[in-house]
DNA sequence: GCCTGGCACTCGCCGGCGAGGACTGCTAGC
DNA sequence: GCTAGCAGTCCTCGCCGGCGAGTGCCAGGC
């Protein structure tokens, strides 16, 4: 990265100045514009000597000649890093926030998606949602329960509900009371285990100690690998139409390439996933992306913001709002921050414990 | 409705290729076009005259003065109707079915997602699945399993899978035999039935018969009416993006208008469960929807497929297709037919018994 | 030395205009 | 009943010029 340790006040002004009005109106700033909405206590003349000397330090760009200036992503960067006062959460939208959560599901599932529906509408712009990987839940309870000599349904039930369940059948018969044995067993020396750390030299050990046959073992294989599932990750998105609004999105080879990605869900979480690996402390900020920092061309005029959120010990899931780079940065980090704080405890309520 | 018996061999044969090159190319058909690419046996001229007619018949319109002709609803309604020939799944399409439903999900609200994914990207358009309503699966097992004297985790299991399961804590001690034995009668009692003609009283009853506290009793209410939970009915759609390709849809006020409708799930399900009412029979042949006949005007311009799909005994939901006027209607029909019919192929497969 | 008013210049936007072209409806003749 | 031909309509597209927003630069002033 290039540093830009100069900027003196004024042109710190006049940037933070040119950011907000370009995020508030959608059109290049002028010099003029500036000096007549703002009290900037100097000509025209001179803010677009300022501003020629902001484009050159790469932190402005104007889109043709006689046009006003637009910030570059550098010019954003500081902008949010820098020059932005940081917003709270509004009283209107906390409410909101509250209510919503207040009526939320407890099935974790529906409530990551019921929560980018609620990101979507406050914050105006596309919501993403990734599940906590399963393999992080709490193991809680396993249940084999006897319907007939030769059925049972298995049923695995974690920190975030039930995770897995199965009817199966076998062609030896079982007595209700093995199954039941080998129930508790699982259970006892399971107990306050983490999925991820449950291996199948565990399950079989345990099967291999009540004696069962190698069928019902390999129910209990069964059910708590589909109890783990560890290939897909729940992921969840909601408020694409919301980009319709954005004059940036009017050009609709750029709209199909973001709908795109949002309908493919593997580049969708493969996005806000690096952000996962980073933010492996808990109660972080929110955090950033803007533009190129994406790493994806279809996103060059796009920003992220993204929060993590917790859920029981170890897990840890994440939100995210994807929209121009031309965002309300100030109040969607307030936006995620409030509503990653609110669907921790919402989870922390609902967990199985 | 205008009865319209009149329509002599040659002036359906030039509405149906009209109606047939119109959604090929996207373009007003006029009559030169028509002559060039079709063996009509007589000159523009006459097909000149025998156009007039069928617009003066309500058959098609002309966007403007010297532009060729469009289908009107009625035209598109007497293609589908009477001109069109069905068409059979083709090859590929079917294999893709056939491969998708192999590799599908054991949960009925991933299915319904898997499906509208599929059938979006076969059909590409739009795609819209409503699971069958919880309250006609049947209901299959209840388990209240002791945690702690305290403490039970309750179950209920119907065809579908798991429909709900909550930690419940209460003031009494209560033993695990207790809670076995409620279970056991549960079982017994309601086996066979379908959840809908579970009422409140039959559970009273149940439990009163046992001698059970007031408190168990309110759980086991719980989780039935959580069982049942009736409100919201699980809808899905995939496949948005598609629309953008639609040269109708270029238009963003279109699109928008239609992205509400699906964002809505409300609206959504309004739109399509008209035809749940209507189709109660169960292997009944998909139904096309055109233009004012889906009674919204936001959706003049789109028409609908809706086929149903059959899950267990009594369970009937619905596959969509929403897409221009302008969709070839015999390939759409074919598809979503064979899907809901692998759809319930599959459910039955996965369907607890 | 920094700021400012003034000015020439650039360039996108927009409305008007006219040529071109795709149709149609009509009419007269076969 | 069909057809060729023709006049007429109306959309599309490219061109052009005026307008206006905004810039960069310069000379003069505090």
């Amino acid at each position: 990265m290039n540093e830009k340790p100069e900027l003196d006040k004024r042109k710190a002004f006049i940037l933070a100045t040119v950011v907000y009005e370009y995020i508030n109106t959608a059109e290049p700033v002028g010099s003029v514009t500036l000096t007549q909405k703002y009290n900037l206590g100097v000509s025209s003349a001179t803010i677009r000597n300022e501003m020629a000397e902001l484009e050159a330090g790469g932190y402005l760009v104007q889109p043709h000649t006689s046009a006003g200036r637009i910030p570059s992503d550098a010019g954003y960067r500081t902008y949010v890093d820098r020059l932005m006062q940081p917003e709270t959460l509004g009283k209107d939208d906390a409410r909101r926030i509250r209510d919503e959560f207040r009526e939320a599901s407890r099935e974790l599932g529906e409530v990551i998606e019921q929560t980018t529906r609620l990101l979507s509408g406050l914050s105006g712009n596309l919501a993403i949602a990734i599940a906590p990987s399963r393999d992080t839940h709490g193991f809680k309870h396993v249940q084999l329960i006897w319907l007939s000599p030769r059925t049972c349904m298995a049923i695995v039930v974690t920190s975030a509900g039930v995770a897995a369940q199965r009817v199966v059948e076998w062609m030896s018969e079982v007595a209700a009371d093995d199954l039941t044995r080998l129930s508790n067993a699982l259970n006892t020396q399971l107990s306050g285990r983490v999925m991820e750390d449950i291996a199948l030299a565990d399950l079989d050990a345990i099967c291999a100690g009540l004696g069962v046959s190698t069928e019902i073992r390999d129910v209990v294989r069964l059910v708590f690998a589909q109890a783990r599932q560890t290939e897909e990750p729940e992921i969840a998105a909601a408020g694409a139409q919301n980009l319709l609004d954005q004059p940036e999105f009017h050009d609709l080879r750029k709209l199909r390439a973001i709908l795109r990605i949002v309908e493919e869900q593997r580049t969708l979480y493969d996005l806000i996933a690096d952000e996962l690996a980073v933010e492996t402390k808990r109660d972080a900020a929110p955090h950033v992306r803007i533009g190129h920092e994406l790493r994806a061309d279809d996103l060059a005029e796009c920003s992220v913001v993204t929060v993590p959120y917790r859920f029981g010990d170890r897990g840890v899931g994440m939100l995210a709002i994807l929209g121009p780079r031309r965002m309300p940065y100030g109040r969607l980090i307030a936006i995620a921050g409030g509503t990653a704080r609110r669907l921790g405890d919402h989870l922390a309520d609902v967990e199985i414990r």
